[in-house]
DNA sequence: GCTTGACCCTCCCGTCGCGTGAGGCTGGAG
DNA sequence: CTCCAGCCTCACGCGACGGGAGGGTCAAGC
């Protein structure tokens, strides 16, 4: 005895309109029709809807379900696997948002009027990098430059060199990940708004001092933790970069 | 010294495409244009920018950031506790469905060659349904019939009792936040869906029988806890339902 | 003065998983 | 024969852009 839509709908609990949906993407097709028209399911179309309903609970795009149904040698067990590894990702960058959201909420309430100041660095006081400078280069007059222009600088300063810097480093790890060589003339552009970015903010950086930067990246933990956390092993592929450009 | 679309995306990591969105809706508006058209990014504008992306990061929808912004009476902390609320449940989502796949994962592991076995009543066992009649109806003739039936149910039928009354629960759980009575007759027809629902998986059930259930539900703290999952309340709601019938 | 290449513009279709009609047949009950 | 519920096929809409077509603009080098 074959269902109507109506009543598979009624069963399953999904709309009429997503067995249409299914339908015409060929996902969850009825095996009959009626002289009319409609659509009937037999048993057979219920147990593949079900299926479907299984992977989608488990949050599969319903391309990938078609794939995993319809080909019965597929490693089920790795979709899952790849799949959980998916939504272990999404779920790290709701934190993500739910941590910032709750940075924003403790400085308002400490009376901060403005709410977009911008929960900086999460984690990285830009007071680092004022340390980093002294034990490092000490009195050099670059050091003095930087400290004497950053003394100027505010929150909303802060906040365009965090993006500025960030927009700079995804794009250089996005070339990392695509295989690009520290010597590819994508790479060597993204180097020169690096340095760039530094001479605007900080200092006039020559390409020596920006090399002396890049090997800081590799040499100090603080700072490769913090480079890698935009993608793994990008502070040693600066530090390749810089010295390349 | 104004900024044009690329300048503007470089510094704050956007595209140019996601520039042009914003100005069509209206969000971020560039003051000035040049006299080839050119869009040119003013000091204030670029301001404007990274608050619409301060927000953005923190999941808000655009049209909402544009209504924070746009109205300086707007309960800022308010929104941003809702955005949590809403990043949170965001989570919880997230969250069963690892677990689900989780639990997919170890049967699978288990040597069920299926892999759409339900992980079924997600930590409410069937079982738990058999010890609740055995105690309340014991040697009823209804137990009778519903014990004979359910033993030759396998994974399918639970799986499709489960979807199928899942779907008459959130039908009513909607219902009643729309704030229908337990009279209503959309409450009445999805009441007999549900009184159906039992006569056709477990035994003849009549009205009578049926209002018995609904008190079973909110007298039993695991009935009670089990259908309060799917909406606060409903327990007590389907109680009033099923005697208003 | 002209070409080149990098930049900019405005449409406009595609994504993903359906929701939500519009406009029009069909099927069983009264 | 008439109702009304239920079915059908389009086809647009959402959210936040991606990406490309087709074409103007700007600074630099020849």
């Amino acid at each position: 005895m074959p269902y109507t839509v109506g009543e598979l709908a009624k069963q399953t609990g999904v709309t009429i309109r997503t067995l249409h949906h299914y339908d015409e993407l060929g996902l969850v097709s009825p095996t009959g029709r009626s002289a009319a028209g409609y659509r009937l399911y037999d048993d057979g179309d219920v147990l593949r809807l079900q299926q479907v309903l299984f992977y989608r609970d488990l949050g599969f795009p319903l391309d990938e379900i078609a794939a995993v149904l319809d080909d019965p040698s597929f490693d089920r067990a790795a979709a899952l696997r790849d799949q959980r590894a998916e939504l272990a990702s999404r779920r790290a960058r709701v934190d993500g948002m739910i941590a910032a959201i709750d940075r924003a909420l403790v400085s308002l309430e400490r009376g901060a009027p403005l709410d977009d100041l911008p929960s900086l660095f999460d984690g990285f006081d830009p007071a680092v990098y004022a340390d980093e400078a002294l034990a490092r280069w000490g009195q050099t007059p670059e050091f003095a430059e930087s400290a004497r222009r950053t003394k100027t600088y505010g929150k909303a300063e802060w906040e365009a060199i965090k993006r500025e810097s960030d927009a700079i480093y995804r794009a250089l790890a996005a070339l990392m990940q695509a295989g690009a060589a520290p010597d590819d003339p994508r790479v060597r552009a993204a180097v020169e708004d690096h340095r760039d970015h530094i001479t605007r903010w900080f200092y006039p950086c020559s390409r020596e001092l920006h090399r002396g930067l890049g090997a800081l990246y590799v040499n100090d933990p603080r700072f490769t933790a913090n480079i890698d956390r935009i993608a793994p092993g990008l502070a040693r592929y600066l530090c390749e970069a810089f010295a390349a450009a």
